[in-house]
RNA sequence: CGGACCGUAGCUCAGCUUGGCUAGAGCGCUUGCCUUGGGCGCAAGAGGUCGCAGGUUCAAAUCCUGUCGGUCCGACCA
């Protein structure tokens, strides 16, 4: 390729939104253009990116018995109604929806399980056929509350979504362990250091899942994890152990109606209690409340439900655990969690908020109080009389509401491990996850297959999600310096550059670039050859920032027979014109078979 | 959904407070010169109905109202 027919459409200064490396980078290096927020179009050299990791995924999902195909992004409301989840979707607003001119309703598929479901019901008919997974590498679209971080989080983006079904469950582990693999085969050929966690399935439901994570500051998900026992997962789902709180000493053997008033806040609560009599109780001896409606999706319809939350005062509550807490005491299937507004604080309580507790006074459907808190000794907890709280509660002398002990809480770096050890935190981007779906949608849409008991079984089913152009950015955000991007080589719009660098009309530089150039093309080298009208400098900041890995400099040194080889971020060096072209050979197989090599450690 | 801020050239931004000449800079782009090792230099040039619609005024990029779009924060811990 001729860098002059390339379109290059670098810039000097990072655009004013972006925030992170991967959308600052993408940017300027001309990769994206916004075509609206949330909308970007992938000019040539992100095409070339993307259409690479999409191979590799592609021929790894393939390897663990997957067979691509394409699915309509237009998805009839009908099919949504047959698996239920037309109205959870709505409700989260994750859906963005069309009709046509006959008023008929479409989603544009935000993922693909109904439409799968119903064309496997109609091509899979006999356990004979089974296990079958399909998968497809195609346009995805959320209704985002808000894009940002440039591919990060965007309104339209590709993904690889791949279905699995089965006659029993051991076969869907079967499938969901070889996922697993090829996952981090993937992930691995793809030059991301990538790890899976235990994860909630969310909107998608089922039994189990694990995402991929990208271990990066800019991550939107926090990990809890703990290298010495190897658990790890999305704090969403995390559990561990919150260490026992201190004694106090100036606990009330009783507990003890007292007047806190105007200190809504357990730190205001804290401070005032500490002047007035209760000189060492914290935080931690504190009972806070957390009042939410919870709508629930259950046979007799859509209900809110008014729920109350209790973790210690100096933690916090995990919304989904609670979330997915209710909708199971409910029978139901979760559609929306929000905090109660102040009306309904009043309602729920008698009081103005800030006084909520589990005695006398609460009137909510459900109660939850965290597990951590049995044997909590004296709390302080809210009374429901405002500008009161009871100092020296005891939940399991004093609760009066009905309450459930659940675990609830929002694990945190510090909490005991419960295979031992101590938690710790970090955060990383997701871009992959596997799920265990059992039978909700074979089963909702009558989705069935004849075994070989002459009887009709649904589909025991799995799904597995990759975001193809999300990793373009998470590759990034893990490889790049202050010059721009450093792509892996496996996903490098082109794996080497050549940059005639003699003064004009030099023929001697200009036949040594174009041998070295028609060398690399015949080996199959992805090759660009900088053949602009420009300044030695301007090109060796352009391809620095485009991040090509390899380059080859064709200048000074060429009337001893020599040339510049440098791999991208580390040190140049001068080779005979000779060998220039095998010099890059060598180093492209090298940096494909470390790769490769990683690829082939997943265990 | 709430709050804050921002819409001026392809990009990054001045100008707006206190209304007043022909609306500016740097980068990028075009042309010519220079001649080539890290966004080099010189010269000339193209490019903007100041987001849109109303209003106030002799006069609006500037003030007011509305509207659309964008960015950031908060999504709630009682």
């Amino acid at each position: 390729m001729r860098a002059s027919r390339m379109n290059l459409a670098t810039l000097r200064e990072d655009p004013a939104e972006a925030e992170i490396a991967s959308h600052r980078l993408l940017t300027r290096a001309g990769y994206i253009h916004k075509s609206g927020a949330g909308l970007y179009l992938y000019q040539p050299l992100l095409k070339r990116v993307i259409d690479k990791i999409s191979r590799i995924v592609a021929e790894e999902i393939s390897r663990a018995g997957g067979l691509e195909i394409t699915m309509p992004i237009l998805q009839e409301q009908e099919l949504w109604e047959k698996s239920g989840r037309w109205a959870q979707y709505q409700a989260s607003r994750t859906m963005l929806t069309v009709k046509d001119r006959n008023g008929q309703q479409f989603g544009l598929a935000p993922t693909a399980e109904e439409v799968v479901t119903d064309y496997a019901a109609n091509v899979v008919k006999s356990y004979k056929q089974l296990p079958a997974c399909f998968f497809q590498q195609h346009t995805k679209f959320r209704d985002e509350i808000r894009p940002r971080f440039g591919l990060m989080r965007v309104k339209e983006f590709i993904m690889m979504d791949a279905y699995s079904f089965h006659a029993s469950p051991e076969s869907l582990d079967e499938t969901y362990e070889a996922m697993r693999k090829a996952y981090l085969r993937a992930f691995a050929r793809l030059g991301l250091t990538a790890f899976a966690v235990e994860a909630d399935t969310g909107a998608i439901g089922g039994t189990g899942s694990h995402e991929f994570m990208v271990a990066a500051e800019v991550g939107e998900d926090a990990i809890i994890y703990n290298p010495a026992s190897g658990y790890a997962a999305n704090v969403e789902r995390a559990a561990g152990i919150v260490p026992k709180a201190s004694a106090w000493a100036s606990a009330p053997a009783a507990a003890q109606l007292t007047l806190t008033p105007k200190v809504g806040t357990i730190a205001d609560v804290m401070g005032f209690l500490n002047a007035n009599g209760f000189p060492d109780v914290k935080a931690e001896h504190s009972l806070k409340c957390v009042l939410f409606v919870v709508t629930v999706k259950t046979d007799k319809g859509d209900k809110g439900i008014p729920t109350a939350a209790f973790v210690r005062g100096d933690r916090d509550v995990n919304e989904v655990k609670l979330g997915n807490a209710v909708a199971r005491g409910a029978r139901g299937a979760l559609l929306e969690i929000r905090p109660m507004h102040p009306d309904e604080v009043r309602a729920a309580t008698g009081a103005e908020p800030g006084f909520a507790g589990p005695g006398e006074g609460l009137t909510v459907e459900f109660c939850y109080i965290d597990a951590a808190l049995k044997d909590a000794g004296p709390l302080v907890a809210g009374a429901n009389k405002t500008d009161h709280h009871l100092v020296g509660f005891v939940i399991e002398r004093d609760a009066k509401a009905k309450f459930r002990w659940e675990d609830i809480v929002r694990t945190q770096a510090g909490d005991l491990d419960t295979r031992g050890g101590v938690l710790a935190e970090k955060r990383g981007i997701e871009v992959g996850h596997i799920f265990k779906l059992g039978t909700k949608y074979s089963a909702a849409m009558k989705a069935e297959y004849l075994g070989p008991d002459q009887k009709l079984h649904p589909f025991i089913m799995g799904c597995y999600g990759i975001g193809t152009s999300r990793v373009a950015a998470a590759a990034v955000e893990q490889h790049w310096d202050a010059d721009g991007l450093r792509w892996p080589i496996s996903i490098a719009p082109y794996h080497c550059v050549i940059v005639p660098a003699g003064k004009p009309g030099d023929t001697a530089v200009e036949s040594a670039a174009q041998e070295i150039y028609a060398k690399l093309q015949k080996a199959g080298i992805e090759v660009v050859i900088d053949d602009r009208d420009a300044k030695p400098g301007v090109k060796f900041k352009d391809w620095d920032l485009v991040g090509i890995p390899l380059r080859v400099v064709c200048g000074r040194g060429i009337a001893e027979g020599k040339v510049e080889f440098k791999v991208r971020g580390g040190e140049s060096k001068d080779v005979p014109l000779a060998d220039a072209a095998a010099t890059v050979i060598e180093a492209f197989i090298k940096a494909t078979e470390t790769l490769d090599n990683a690829a082939d450690a997943v265990v």
